[in-house]
DNA sequence: CACCTCGCCCAAAGCGCTTTGGATGGCTGC
DNA sequence: GCAGCCATCCAAAGCGCTTTGGGCGAGGTG
């Protein structure tokens, strides 16, 4: 079924039937009304491709997702983020559409999908420090927004981001005030720029409360459960192990926790924990009480935000560039206590 | 840049640009050097909607994934398996779209999938127990493959599945061989058709060997760690605990591990676990030695299958229908011993 | 030399929609 | 009674591509 059909059937022209499905005003109210009623029943919806076509708009947004061939995971937040961007298509009809691009196909990924049109936007995933990807973006001329940022560019484009930043120093002094000196830190990929956000953070806490940084404290890597347990049982395993454990996701922080367990050590007690938590609908962390203390911050929400922004960007071209910078709460839960005497 | 616009600058009708560009024969290999050069020079791409419009196809299959209001929750399991699509979407040109839909209006949601004609095929995320989907799909007629399957349907669609019967089985009568009577299922949800099977294979096994069923020892929900975590502790806590955990996912069996080890007793000594493994790139089950014993299959392998089998179909309308069945690996790690003696 | 074939290229129709630029006719107002 | 005015509706152009149905000249054939 399409317009033609549909509009015969109806005894009308095509004009009139594509008006009164989209709601224009030039269309008695009786007729809109049996049009829609013959829509409905024939079960016509207008050609997505052909509607595109002659609207110069695909009513989709393409997420761009960088996966290094070294290690080609897809991060669990990932499906988090996007069932949160998911609300705000279905609400304004958008389609989302998904690449993974190798890191190194990535020019190529983003100029055709501009030159394909299949896009009305663009949702940046994963900014890497020292990205190249914004000029690339203004210049192939889409609108995006980046979730997260990059450091040391100008800040002339549009992204939504945690404070990383602050949220990791809270944590670190918060840690410190417990009486902690030896807090470990159990990063991501140090090429991310959240993480080096984080551990900037970190070390602003160090010094803030007079610690020395310990790089043998400072671990980065892909934040797998497993490596959160061998990176916390090497460091616990060490002269001088530390007392408090500060990660950057949940799942680390789980392999963290194995690892003080294993050791017959008490979580909160002998060893604290202070960990990032995106609110993973998997990965809960605890229904009333928290399990872990936690600098928090719901990636879904912020992928609800990126999608609403990118739709505004698409409807009004020409905005100018709005940063949205979201504050973690600091909840303590249970894995957290004063730094054990010696 | 646009067809129109390329053909101009090379003194060439859009026909001759338009097949030199898609390999048709019946043009000079100079010419279609010269235009391959200049497309690459200007980088042009064809638009995508005008060419789906022109020939009928859309280069894009969609995803459906079913969340339900009460625990919307994105399985990470998910991030694996698109993972492995993408591979082959993007070695055959298409795009993938996703949509997150209620499962209230999944209806609706096929059925203008179809109309608005914006993706080839489909792909259809976690079929529940009596799934109407499948009649829906095969009314609205687009291509489709299913992962997983439909317990007590007529079997006349496209799916890729794993045997999880067979696999639940086994692993139930490797415990009872171990000498574990007393052995617990921690399932996924019930509603979802996986979880009857292996539940199936789960009883299958006691019943070989002659092991009585325990409801008490069945626990279903969706497969979050702390989960697995309340439920082991849980029975643990209980009057004749059991020797032995059986898991559908490594998440819940985290939470498996945690409540053992809280308890001060050792994982493969005390308490045995044997757990699914879908091979999740964020929580890999062990390097060399795996950690858990396992019914291990690649979900992104799995991935790959479908949309593979997908683009087939669109490809070669009509073929009839194919069912992948994998066989999960039992691989022994060191979650699993002997029961012990009391 | 006339005739065919074949290799190469082109003009134009058509995919299904939106949108511009009228046409038509019933009402209002004087 | 008639010009003017809305309220409704319509025909046709156009979005950027593919594809049908030729056209044209060079080389081969008898």
């Amino acid at each position: 079924m399409n317009l033609k059909e549909l509009s015969k059937k109806l005894g009308l022209s095509q004009t009139t039937v594509s008006r009164a499905l989209n709601g224009y005003p030039e269309v008695a109210e009786a007729t809109r009304k049996k049009v829609l009623e013959a829509a409905a029943r024939h079960n016509y919806a207008p050609n997505a491709r052909a509607k595109g076509l002659a609207t110069g708009r695909s009513m989709a947004v393409g997420h761009v997702i960088p996966v290094s061939a070294q290690h080609e995971m897809v991060n669990p937040i990932f499906a988090d983020f996007i069932a949160g961007a998911a609300e705000a298509y279905v609400r304004h009809g958008y389609d989302m559409v998904l690449s993974l691009v190798p890191d190194d196909g990535e020019e190529a990924a983003y100029r055709s999908l501009a030159a394909k049109g299949s896009v009305d936007g663009i949702i940046v995933h994963g900014p890497r420090t020292g990205d190249r990807r914004i000029g690339l973006l203004r210049e192939v001329g889409l609108p995006f927004v980046v979730h997260g940022r990059i450091s040391r560019q100008a800040d002339d484009y549009d992204w939504v981001d945690v404070n990383n930043l602050r949220a990791f120093r809270r944590a670190t002094e918060f840690l410190i005030d417990l009486g902690h000196r030896r807090i470990a830190l159990i990063n991501g990929l140090v090429a991310m720029d959240f993480a080096e956000r984080r551990q900037d953070g970190y070390v602003a806490g160090l010094r803030s409360r007079g610690v020395p940084v310990d790089t043998g404290l400072i671990r980065s890597d892909e934040m797998t459960e497993s490596y959160g347990h061998d990176a916390a049982r090497a460091m616990l395993d060490g002269a001088d192990p530390p007392t408090a454990f500060l990660c950057s996701s949940v799942i680390p922080a789980l392999g963290v926790r194995r690892a003080i367990e294993a050791r017959g050590l008490r979580l909160g007690r002998d060893v604290s924990v202070i960990t990032h938590d995106d609110e993973l609908s998997y990965f809960s962390n605890g229904d009333d009480v928290p399990i872990f203390t936690a600098t928090r911050s719901s990636v879904r929400h912020a992928g609800r935000l990126c999608a609403e922004r990118v739709i505004e960007m698409v409807q009004n071209p020409g905005l100018p560039p709005r940063q949205t910078l979201l504050e973690a709460e600091l909840t303590v839960g249970q894995s957290t206590g004063p730094a054990p005497k010696r």
